[in-house]
DNA sequence: TGTACATCAGTGAACGCGCGTTCACTGATGTAC
DNA sequence: TGTACATCAGTGAACGCGCGTTCACTGATGTAC
């Protein structure tokens, strides 16, 4: 049959809208349009199913219905699709750290609660695409966009801490090279080892009123 | 030259120590002797030299001077060996948490923060080993040296703790099947995160004052 | 509006890799007599 | 002390697997005229 261009015809006809076609049946197509985007969609796919162990750049490609080099084209080798998920999940990290900020009202306890609870939250719902942004080895340090991406999310995590009242480290300088005082990494701490332990099965972390218990720790 | 038995020999004869031949050249051997251990120990030097990710039972083999099938007869497969593996290394954080703890002296507080430190340094200077035990995916979750040897040490953690003044849960029971104090979570959270992130490069964790500073949040 | 052509985004076949595991085998060990 | 033999602990060759990457290619796109 060739190609079915003629599909391809009557779903842009059908549809016509302004989504240009993101339902069209890729497979039928040779260019796919968005194989970009399809490809990181792909790559989360495996890794909710699979973990980032099992993470693979053909199963990546297969999964978006395109052969096994495409991919180059769009992130050179499997460390940078990899990478581009990472971005990704940093700023969801980052808009899920933000978002419970702010809807926990003006008090700074509860802000730092609100971040620490979404923290976990995140981890727990998003297992993989968690472990995978401390993967180092398999991903590219050098990466402008991930640099970027992963210090908004440190940022946004330190900021509810380090801001109204807490112990300021009366540092000379305001933003200081080489290390945020330790009460940010303190809660940073707390919260990730919490979150990584109930990850790797040490404790079930919605034990009523366990969260909460061990948040107490981060009121200084 | 078939099978190096003069050199065996040689080498008995030579040392006649109540070593036992430990440092015989065992390539020349067809029975290795000691091949189990020869394993164990050659799949930790893959784990310092290369990290979890590129564990290899071949290589195991390998650097043990022995076929590839040679390992099956006594680990049955790759994760056999690898839980093995990882049972020592609970062994050594056990020990380490103990001996730690009983140097620190009699003071609840001194105890507590020695075994952070100790937990800290242990992640530190075995950061594969560390992970390979965190690693539920890669290990026998049903071995029961296993599960002993990690119980044993989780235990070790959660006694300096749980014990002497701290906010005892009033708990019916004293050993609730569900659910060690969030006092102990609390403290578990913040020292494995507190490893966790320096390992995966968050920040340098002997910085001056920073753990001291970070373990402050254990004082209930 | 039509045509030529450069550029882009895919194909698909092939390469080499290292892996875990299996299996018929064989050399060494140690036990029974 | 010597011999027969069962058992054990290795060998080495082979299997199939899925992977990442490369490369000459080709179909589609869009731009210049």
């Amino acid at each position: 049959v060739y190609r079915l261009d003629v599909a391809d015809h009557l779903n842009t006809v059908k549809t016509e809208s302004a989504d240009d076609s993101a339902e069209a049946p890729y497979k039928a197509r040779y260019h796919h349009g968005a194989l970009r985007e399809a490809l990181i969609a792909a790559g989360e796919s495996i890794l909710e199913e699979r973990g980032v162990e099992k993470f693979s750049l053909r199963e990546a490609a297969r999964r978006a219905g395109v052969s096994a080099g495409a991919p180059a084209h769009h992130f050179g080798d499997a460390r940078g699709l990899m990478t581009a998920i990472a971005v990704r999940a940093y700023d969801q990290l980052t808009a899920a750290l933000t978002t419970a900020e702010e809807a926990a009202g003006p008090e700074r306890d509860a802000r730092v609660r609100a971040q620490g609870v979404a923290y976990v939250r995140f981890a727990w719902s998003h297992r993989a695409k968690f472990d995978l942004m401390w993967r180092r080895a398999l991903l590219d340090l050098e990466n402008a966009e991930l640099n970027e991406a992963a210090n908004a999310a440190f940022g946004a995590l330190g900021r509810a801490i380090g801001a109204p009242s807490g112990e300021v480290e009366a540092s000379s300088d305001p933003c200081a090279p080489e290390g945020p005082p330790p009460s940010s990494i303190a809660a940073w701490s707390i919260v990730h080892g919490y979150a990584r332990l109930a990850l790797d099965g040490a404790f079930d972390p919605w034990t009523p009123g366990l969260l909460d218990g061990v948040l107490d720790r981060l009121d200084v």
